[in-house]
DNA sequence: TTAGAAACTAGAGCGAGGTCTAGATCAAGT
DNA sequence: ACTTGATCTAGACCTCGCTCTAGTTTCTAA
């Protein structure tokens, strides 16, 4: 998962932002509030300079933000990576965590699924026979 | 689906709350944007009585806001059920839509759960194995 | 009949997660 | 040298979806 390629170009934040799909605004924003590892380069000019490194973090906060990993999870993860080894058993925990916010997710994704496409069935099949005048229920 | 229950009592806010899960100033506020589909019965004393069909369609109201049904969009789909028969086509679109943001969600979200899967192994392994220093690399 | 719980309205406030603005600076092309 | 476009900082502002407050009124039970 780690792109390691020492002699990778760094890259402008506008770069970031394409690989990423975050906005420009989003990097400095997520950067201010400390969830990134470590500080970001800068060149002479005061510019950032993102390492392929630091592109790979973004793109795993940006998987963990999609599926709703809080920020304030996702700073206490980069806090750790900070602090290096030995404590892996807590980012265990976050990563652990989350998994469970996912399966309680999907559940309740599915079950949502199913009880519209019910719904949807309902809808479509009285539209095809254009007797929809008996749906005026909204709870079918 | 629907609970056809002509003798049932009508409901106070509070009741309603606890059946729905939803606080009674979530309820109020619902009502205010006009997310329910007909104006909610009151007693002499100005109290909201709601009827089953109130609580079915509240009901919905909370599956669908769970799988991140905009209250726009809501609204937009109790306004139509207000206008009674006759849009059958734009609720089944409203429908569809969503049962399209579910399905893109599912697979966001099992795609990320398989990546979390495998870094939990990772981490789990290295962990038994007492050997966390080389996990230093947040992207693995 | 009186206390206490529950409900009422209007409107302010809040937390999350960004987004946007202003005004200045930097870098690249002509 | 000059224009154009990308970045910079600090901080104000925004949307969404509630939540809470204040002050009042209505029930219910003792």
């Amino acid at each position: 998962m780690a792109t390691v390629d020492t002699d990778a170009e760094p890259l402008s934040i506008g770069e970031v932002a394409e690989r990423t799909g975050l906005s420009v605004h989003a990097l400095r924003f997520y950067e201010r509030e400390g969830l990134l590892v470590g500080p970001v380069q800068r060149t002479a000019g005061g510019r950032r300079r993102y390492t392929t490194a630091d592109v790979d973090w973004l793109l795993i906060c940006v998987k963990l933000r999609g599926t709703g990993m809080p920020l304030a999870d996702l700073k206490r993860f980069a806090e750790l990576v900070r602090h290096g080894p030995g404590n892996e058993a807590e980012r265990l925990r976050l990563l652990d965590t989350h998994q469970q916010r996912i399966e309680a997710q999907i559940r309740t994704l599915e079950e949502c699924r199913s009880v519209i496409a019910w719904k949807v069935g309902v809808y479509a099949e009285h539209l095809a026979r254009d007797d929809a005048g008996g749906l005026w229920d909204p709870t079918v």
